[in-house]
DNA sequence: CTAATTTGACCTGC
DNA sequence: GCAGGTCAAATTAG
């Protein structure tokens, strides 16, 4: 719980995710050096592919995730950011209502069935603010959607495809917060308890305007203190899983449907041509303020590598 | 056929 | 009573 619970070989720990995360920077910048010679001279000509740095950056941080999940009981204090818009107040919900239980009627007439289930529980959630609605590598299933006062679209509910099978409470909220340029806003709940059966990831994308308008991706923190490192937490998971589909998503849609927002806006995007990349697309993680008061694991890795205080950004 | 999504009904907290 | 969250039958997709 307190940091004062860190294994000893934290330092260790620290070490090699430092590496990893460095070695992460580089090779971004490697990508952006790519990237911009791809698009000066209208084809790659570097020895490393932008697709292989991309891999190998997503490499980076998957280790970097890997070794802080050996910390597994640790807790990180977390902060907000400010998002830009509306902050829709629901989203705070996870944390004024306790963990309320269930309430199952024992009638057992055909309305009454719908009486079991819970509110939300307890657990640290957190935002992430996307122009396209990213892939965080776990399967969700989309169990509802309303639209919200005062909010221009509806609200999505995804709950983890394995909450029956394996009992994982995950759950997220998708929300369109922002037409143009398109932002999203994701609020996760709870972490996965699951097997991560590695389903080929779902990109989930929106595709109606071009890449070169949209906005930075942030990541936001909040709910209880705790921002544990367990298991694949999203903030790292979404990241180093999206980045290289957020590649392909953005070009491979921009020619494509005009679809609205009443749809489930879910698409699975084939396209492989990440050769075809070449859009300046700024992505930024933006974690607030990450004081560690105790001990913030994530803050204390970004000072090591000297990250500019705290926000790191890779530019593509 | 199975799994996922859609969508209106239902439930809870305020 | 209202708004947000969840359920589950019906529908659609794979």
């Amino acid at each position: 719980m307190e940091v004062s619970s860190w294994p000893e070989n934290l330092a260790t720990s620290r070490k090699r995710v430092v590496v990893e995360l460095m070695e992460g920077r580089e090779l971004a910048n490697q990508l952006q050096s790519v990237i911009a010679k791809s698009e000066a001279t209208g084809g790659g000509s570097s020895s490393l592919s932008a697709e292989d740095l991309v891999t190998k950056i997503m490499k980076s941080f998957s280790n970097s995730l890997s070794i802080l999940n050996v910390n597994e009981d640790d807790e990180v204090s977390v902060s907000q950011i400010p998002v830009g818009s509306r902050v829709d107040s629901a989203c705070l919900d996870a944390r004024k209502s306790e963990d309320s239980g269930e309430s199952c009627r024992s009638t057992s007439t055909v309305k009454d069935r719908r009486g079991c289930y819970k509110r939300r529980r307890t657990s640290e959630t957190w935002k992430i603010d996307s122009p396209t609605q990213i892939d965080d590598g776990h399967a969700w299933r989309k169990y509802g959607q309303k639209a919200i006062l005062n909010a221009s679209y509806p609200r999505n509910y995804f709950r983890c495809t394995h909450k029956y099978d394996q009992g994982c409470q995950a759950t997220k909220q998708v929300q369109r917060i922002q037409e143009d340029p398109p932002l999203f806003r994701a609020t996760y709940f709870g972490n996965h308890t699951c097997k991560n059966l590695l389903k080929a990831p779902e990109l989930i994308v929106d595709c109606t305007t071009s890449p070169r308008q949209v906005p930075p991706t942030f990541i936001s923190f909040e709910g209880t203190n705790s921002l544990s490192t367990k298991q694949d937490h999203p903030f790292f998971s979404s990241f180093t899983s999206s980045i290289k589909r957020e590649f392909k998503e953005v070009m491979s849609c921009t020619d494509h449907m005009n679809h609205n927002q009443s749809s489930s806006s879910d698409y699975l995007m084939p396209s492989d041509d990440l050769t075809a990349f070449e859009s300046h697309r700024p992505m930024t993680v933006l974690s607030s303020t990450m004081e560690s008061d105790h001990g913030d694991v994530l803050s204390d890795v970004m000072d090591s590598v000297a990250f500019d205080d705290d926000v790191f950004q890779f530019e593509f």
